[in-house]
DNA sequence: TTCTAGTATAATAAGAATATGACAAGTGTG
DNA sequence: CACACTTGTCATATTCTTATTATACTAGAA
């Protein structure tokens, strides 16, 4: 099932756009400001559909703020057909944009393009060694047998597993687990989240710790 | 540099076209029809601009022919707006779409949209014989077998990768690494360092040693 | 050849980076 | 409220990189 995250403040269209996209056979999960949307914002998302003018703050603002933590696509709405901000728009790495009004046809058309052309990367179930993940059912096991992740420790491995063979560097995996553009966290606790990941997978030794710049996951 | 096709048979159109995304920086090849662009299609295309209406076919067709050999990315560009079409052009595998009249700042930024979509699976590897170095992932391979380089040993065996074929000096290098405006080591710290590298890259000879002066780095 | 500055090697030690264990604050549940 | 659970922080232990020291080697000049 394709989770679609819509933010729109205009209820109106939300209602049509929700409708027709459940009807259609996505999931739909809908909110009316920025606020809202980076609560409901999570990894099993495949898709944002994004306002430009939100109550609460630009659409582009958002659109950052998704992009930083992970490459969810993204297709802005607009009444806007001014150049100046679709370009900025899809500069900022938003996937693509439509101009209301439109009909529902062409938005499924461009979101099932969206969706192909990730999906043609994308994996529902990565696997190193003996772990497994299960993007779709957020369920993970070592030697087929399930363990319970809690919250923290599932995005942890999952950044990990998204790019196994690289070096993470620390950095890196503080800004995407806790900057939320206010916590500033312990560099200690980066070290003891690892520490606990890696007892849940049973010391497996495919995280590799490099001494100096951060993680790396790799097979066996 | 980033090569693309264009197949536009309106003379003016493709003139501007050409002319503002040469200035741009990209290479431009064009031609007026499909017979043309099959002839001119190659490997090397980053990206296809492809007028919808052709004097020879509708860009559909060359669409579908492009697809079958390669997913290099398709941008139409429509006078059309008629849903069908679109609709059509999306879901037949192009990547996007613009509708005539378009403005270049959009043009631009919808290729550069595209272009990034692809290269984020590009990968930047320096190599020198039998040495690779893959940079996004902080990878290093001798005789394509992965090696693990502690953080000193990165960063020095990068600066003689990046600069492969000039003799750096010793004091360029010590600069580099160690110059942390407070910092000052030994000199012999960069001797020691650069024989531990040249140990995990198993000795191979491509670091050589310039008496008197520095180090080099040379293929073979 | 001999001498010497420049470079290589080996071994050691300092200290930074990471791991670990324990505790506390916060949250949700029955 | 008691309980379980998650997660951040602190104090301490451990590990590993890397700077240094001491010594050996080497190329090239005299």
């Amino acid at each position: 099932m394709i989770k679609i995250l819509l933010v729109e403040d205009d209820d109106t269209i939300a209602f049509g756009i929700r409708s027709a996209l459940k009807r259609t056979g996505f999931e739909v999960m809908s909110c009316m400001s920025m606020t809202e949307g980076r609560k409901m914002f999570s990894e099993d998302i495949s898709l944002v559909l994004l306002d430009l003018n939100l109550p609460d703050g630009s659409g582009y603002e958002f659109c950052r703020w998704v992009k930083e933590r992970r490459d969810t696509p993204i297709i802005f709405l607009t009444v806007l057909d001014d150049v100046a901000d679709i370009t900025k728009g899809l500069d900022m790495g938003a996937d693509d944009y439509i101009t209301k009004p439109f009909s529902i046809p062409v938005l499924e058309s461009r979101i099932r393009a969206v969706i192909r052309r990730i999906s043609k990367t994308e994996e529902d179930i990565l696997s190193c060694s003996t772990i497994q993940m299960d993007k779709k059912r957020i369920k993970v096991s070592v030697c087929k047998e399930a363990i319970s992740l809690t919250s923290l420790e599932y995005r942890l491995l999952l950044i990990l597993m998204e790019n196994k063979g690289c070096i993470l560097p620390r950095s890196l995996i503080l800004k995407k687990l806790w900057d939320d553009e206010s916590n500033f966290v312990n560099d200690n606790t980066l070290t003891v989240a690892m520490k606990r990941l890696r007892e849940k997978l049973k010391d497996a030794p495919c995280i590799k710790t490099v001494r100096g710049i951060g993680y790396r996951m790799e097979d066996i």
